[in-house]
DNA sequence: TGGTCGACAGAAATCGGTTGGACGCACATC
DNA sequence: GATGTGCGTCCAACCGATTTCTGTCGACCA
């Protein structure tokens, strides 16, 4: 329908605001309150302007959007660590509620190292992001709330003491309760808790693993044996409990592959799971899914956490929309995710 | 030392060029070529303005010099699924290749749909990318073609015939050869290969599987047997398997977590691995890699890929950059990378 | 002394959008 | 027929850079 002027807009260059405005008939100011409906422009026009652009294939160009509207509508995300699924989880729930709220992500990660993460964090500023998720973030605390101040930035999988830094994190302690829980009602007394070190949120399952026995008052046939978040911890703290002579009946792992490390140990001396021992881990990773291993496992509902983490940004940045900057002083949230037990085929009550 | 200046300068603005220009008392422009080091600026006067800038903590507006510039210098990166290792890893290539040539990256994902694909696709338009790297895209071939008519792209892990998108992709054929190879040395002569279906890659393997055998002369003694890239597909083969009076000695999967599945299956009816029939798998994928599994694969060396992929975009850019136009009937450029053997406990020479 | 060159100033055009306010017009009102 | 009132549209400034062009100033050379 727009043939006539079509051919006299030139064709090598991507089409611009000023090519559909030409095309319609129309103003360029029209052509933009158009695309972003604006209730001043009249359906005749609206219509009109809209076949217009699709006609040309015009796409706006973010760059001049972004320069002349002072935001960018994109919230930047970094992940820890693109080959944890753990991480890659979080990102599926915070792409999911993306698109729901109808902001676009811009997706960077810190590949595991702190130069990375504040390599990522300068590239989202440089794009001028609206807001930041930082999931399982290894900067200090000092820097992550100077961020803060320029951007408003949540933080996934970790908690931080800062007005202006909202966080979401796995009740880490509960989800520790829960396994112990699972495995008393089981019959087992004689738990023990395969430490993770300093990996993330590993102090908190600790702790929570020791509240919950000293609640249960089974504490004193219960033990932490020290190890961090890989397979080799699990081999190594499985030999130390086939050197007693009295062996715990169930075993608490700080994650997934822990598990499968003490497991193979055990069958190695045919120790069997779960007969001779239950075994529980912590994560329910692609790994604990798989038929062969079948592991009883805390599921974190990783996903949710993403969407938390994008449902708390947009709030701040409405509450920033609105008021103009008088509310800064808002009170920091802190929402905790209660995890939960997926039974499969490695625990089982104990042999009387 | 600019103290006095400074303080003229607007503190609740974010700073910009004419700031900086200001502070350190020269023009804009000026500015401008020593922020992008021109040889056309007097070494002292670059030295004064990236103090003056450093100052101000000035990060120049990315928006406004993609506008000004026609250019970003950003290339795109699709990655068709971040649950998937191999595509993270191609990713982490194509990553520590941009950083030696000093390309910022956009990373989006399909997220294992087409039309995810697309709208990551669209996104990285918006935003102007120089350049695309398709990494296992599902989308139509005819789609790919038009997207290389607007903006260069690389295709990873597929191949399509079109001079103006060049390929990387794993020899999956001589992978195939390399396994066959393998088990033929340690003796084997009736090998099944579990198929991989439509999955990315698989027929090639399937093709390549069948001609070594009929290269080595043994395939009147070997099969295929139908199935996908799922570990229930390893499941079904082997419970074929097992109903044969003649078995193979020895199996080909179409990767892990095929020869995962076969395995648990053959485990539990007794049948051993490698002693009663070897396993190789395909991936070499962190499963395999789990002490408890310690599964013989065909590695593909992914990082390579992408290291390849950015490489060839680059040499499309220069060219791009150097001759205006008329050069485009360049050809196209495949570049198949050799896979390798990882030797595990999964094969062995067959019982005679 | 005149000419050349390097380093920079300063002005202005440009990129492709957004946005506040001015403008024109039709219709209702007195 | 003059006046008021909205609605729809347009004009023009502006965002923060890049880039080009003319022009100035001093140093250096012959």
């Amino acid at each position: 329908m727009f043939a006539a002027r079509l051919s006299s807009v030139k064709r090598n260059r991507r089409p611009t605001l000023e090519d559909v405005a030409e095309v319609a008939g129309v103003s360029r100011a029209l052509v933009s309150l158009a695309l972003n409906d604006s209730p001043r422009v009249a359906a005749a026009s609206k219509m009109l302007i809209l076949e217009a652009a699709a006609s040309l294939d015009y796409r706006p160009n973010l760059a001049a959007r972004n320069l002349a509207s002072h935001r960018t509508g994109t919230i930047g995300v970094m992940l820890n660590d693109l080959h944890n699924p753990y991480y890659v989880d979080v990102f599926d729930g915070v792409s999911a509620a993306a698109t729901e709220t109808e902001r676009s992500l811009l997706l960077t990660t810190g590949r595991n190292q702190m130069a990375g993460e504040r390599e990522a964090i300068a590239s989202m500023l440089a794009h001028r992001v609206d807001g930041i998720v930082l999931v399982g973030p290894m900067i200090p605390t000092s820097e992550i709330s100077r961020l803060a101040e320029s951007v408003p930035v949540v933080l996934v999988g970790r908690t931080v003491r800062d007005v202006h830094v909202d966080c979401v994190a796995n009740h880490e302690a509960e989800g520790a309760a829960i396994a112990v829980g699972h495995l008393v009602a089981l019959g087992h007394r004689r738990i023990a808790h395969i430490d993770g070190g300093s990996g993330a949120g590993a102090s908190a399952r600790r702790t929570g693993f020791e509240r919950a026995v000293k609640a249960l008052g089974i504490d004193s046939d219960c033990e932490v044996i020290p190890g961090d978040y890989t397979e080799a911890a699990g081999t190594s703290a499985a030999k130390r409990i086939l050197k007693r002579k009295i062996r715990p009946t169930a075993l608490f792992c700080a994650n997934d592959l822990v598990a499968i490390g003490s497991m193979d140990t055990f069958a190695a001396a045919d120790v069997r799971t779960p007969e001779d021992i239950s075994v529980i881990g912590y994560d329910n990773s692609m790994l604990a899914r798989l038929s062969r291993i079948s592991l009883t496992s805390i599921d974190q509902s990783t996903q949710l956490l993403g969407r938390v983490a994008l449902d708390l940004l947009n709030q701040r940045l409405d509450i920033q929309a609105s008021a103009s900057a008088d509310s800064v002083g808002k009170s920091q949230r802190i929402e905790l995710v209660t995890p939960t037990l997926i039974t499969r085929r490695t625990t089982s009550s104990p042999a009387s």
